[in-house]
RNA sequence: GGUGAGGUGCCUGAGUGGCCGAAAGGACCGGUUUGCUAAACCGGCGUACGGGUCAAACUGUACCGAGGGUUCGAAUCCCUCCCUCACCGCCA
């Protein structure tokens, strides 16, 4: 969430950017600064008031010590008298630092300076594109029938198990998923990052420190028993390993990588744009995140972009890199670089990755921060990008690959497949 | 799931109603000193939200798992919840 004390001091510039991302409330800027100031006089009056008791209550003490009995039930009286004053000013105060929480949480992070203006997709910018279009021969299909006649996935049969968009990976469909997950998570560590593997459901703090929660619990699986949310991507638990920490400076960077499934419930989609792997409840996904010294997220978020763009690369993959516009991005983030590789049975450009700067937007509601050289307590800044996502890398590669004769992996994926061919 | 014990600062750990934001030790930071890959000594060392200041200094309040209660006063007593550990049960 965005810091009141920003806010207050750049009230102009939260207005500007805050129109950028086409957040049309904007009446709740000055809400906020209006509870933010009421709860400052509100804090004021109780911690004023709760001093005279304290001092009170301390003279209580000593009188009775002393055996004035007398002087001390006057005290006591006196004591009693503020304290009835006290318990509505906290009532209130309580009410309106909960009334400012649940209005701050509303205002999206504000969208980065050479972020485009723009509603939807149509707007973002592409910022470069890589990799050779592919040529299909005239008997080329697409994935959803490839996985069939090759026996590499079962939808049907995940329809049986759970329902829609919970596929079976099979036979060699199965194994390159065990190939996937190897290479990208080997490709990542190589390049610094720790791997970890979290757990796959979250608490409700989790959820809400990288911004899930509150108005996106409809996105999430829950576990109602438990009260515990599936996780929608592994940026959930692995930014939350370091909710509530001061970390040291010199610890930073912090890079985290790893491999969850992630669910999501995706409710009201349909249509061919879900069609095969296109979009699942249940995928896989090898996620980068990465937090990091406020100066330099920018720096590194070009680092990751490159980073993921050297993976897609090695995929042989014909991909392109869009900047995000303001109407197009997360409500976390203040830049999003989108990575679409393109799937020519489909002649269509399917998102593979997603890799954003929050800045400090989720950190201040997870509380991560450090100590800078002053011994002032700085929020650090929280990036994450997916590195990969599976299923519709698995859907290009499978595409674009296809012969008469069978699909031909990529050759970074022999070693870890087992096999360079599937026929 | 059952029974028992327990949750205190970065860590260990003392503290059963006021003198406790909290002993002591360790770690860490700064300094002094010793001619040796380190020790000794001195000092510092929580967070959040206010006030104050150019910034500090300084200062108020809250926080000893969380929330509530008793009391003039709570880390300390009571209630609820959460978590951890041990043993038993069940089990990949």
């Amino acid at each position: 969430m965005l810091q009141v004390q920003f806010i207050r001091q750049n009230k102009a510039l939260v207005l500007e950017r805050l129109a950028l991302k086409n957040f049309r409330e904007l009446g709740v800027v000055d809400e906020v600064l209006d509870l933010d100031d009421r709860r400052k006089k509100l804090t004021q009056e109780y911690d004023d008031t709760q001093a005279r008791v304290k001092s009170s209550s301390k003279e209580i003490g000593k009188l009775m010590s002393q055996g004035s009995q007398e002087e001390a039930e006057k005290l006591k009286a006196e004591v009693a008298t503020l304290k009835e004053r006290l318990a509505p000013i906290n009532e209130e105060l309580n009410a309106t630092e909960k009334l400012l929480l649940e209005t701050i949480v509303k205002l999206p992070n504000l969208p980065a300076a050479i972020v485009p203006a723009g509603k939807t997709p149509e707007d973002n910018v592409e910022v470069r594109q890589g990799g050779a279009k592919p040529e299909l021969y005239a008997g080329a299909v697409p994935h959803w029938d490839l996985v069939k006649k090759y026996n590499l996935i079962d939808f049907e049969l995940g329809n049986k198990i759970t329902g829609s968009g919970f596929p079976v990976y099979t036979n060699k469909g199965a194994r390159l998923q065990r190939a996937l997950q190897n290479y990208f998570l080997d490709f990542n560590t190589a390049a610094g990052y720790i791997e970890h593997q979290p757990p796959l459901l979250v608490n409700e703090d989790s959820a809400f420190g990288t911004g899930q929660l509150p108005d996106k619990e409809g996105q999430m699986y829950f576990a109602t028993e438990d009260k515990y949310y599936l996780i929608p991507t592994s940026e959930v638990p692995l930014t939350n390993i370091y909710r509530d920490d001061i970390v040291k400076e010199s610890d930073l960077p912090i890079k985290l990588t790893g491999y969850t499934p992630c669910f999501r419930r995706e409710a009201g989609s349909y249509g061919k744009d879900v069609r095969g792997l296109n979009r699942l409840h249940q995928f896989d996904k090898v996620e980068i995140v990465q937090l990091v010294h406020p100066d330099k997220s920018f720096e590194i978020l070009d680092e990751m972009v490159a980073h993921v763009e050297k993976l897609v690369a090695s995929l042989g993959l014909h991909y392109r890199i869009l900047r995000l516009c303001g109407g197009d991005m997360g409500f976390a983030s203040a830049i999003t670089y989108d990575f679409e590789v393109y799937s020519a049975a489909q002649q269509k450009w399917l998102e593979v990755s997603s890799v954003s700067n929050f800045e400090s937007y989720q950190t201040n509601r997870m509380k991560i921060r450090y100590k800078d050289g002053n011994g002032k307590t700085q929020l650090v800044h929280s990036l994450n990008g997916s590195s990969l996502a599976f299923p519709r890398i698995l859907a290009c590669i499978l595409e674009n690959n296809q012969t008469a004769e069978g699909i031909n992996l990529p050759e970074v994926l022999h070693s870890y497949a087992g096999f360079d061919k599937i026929a």
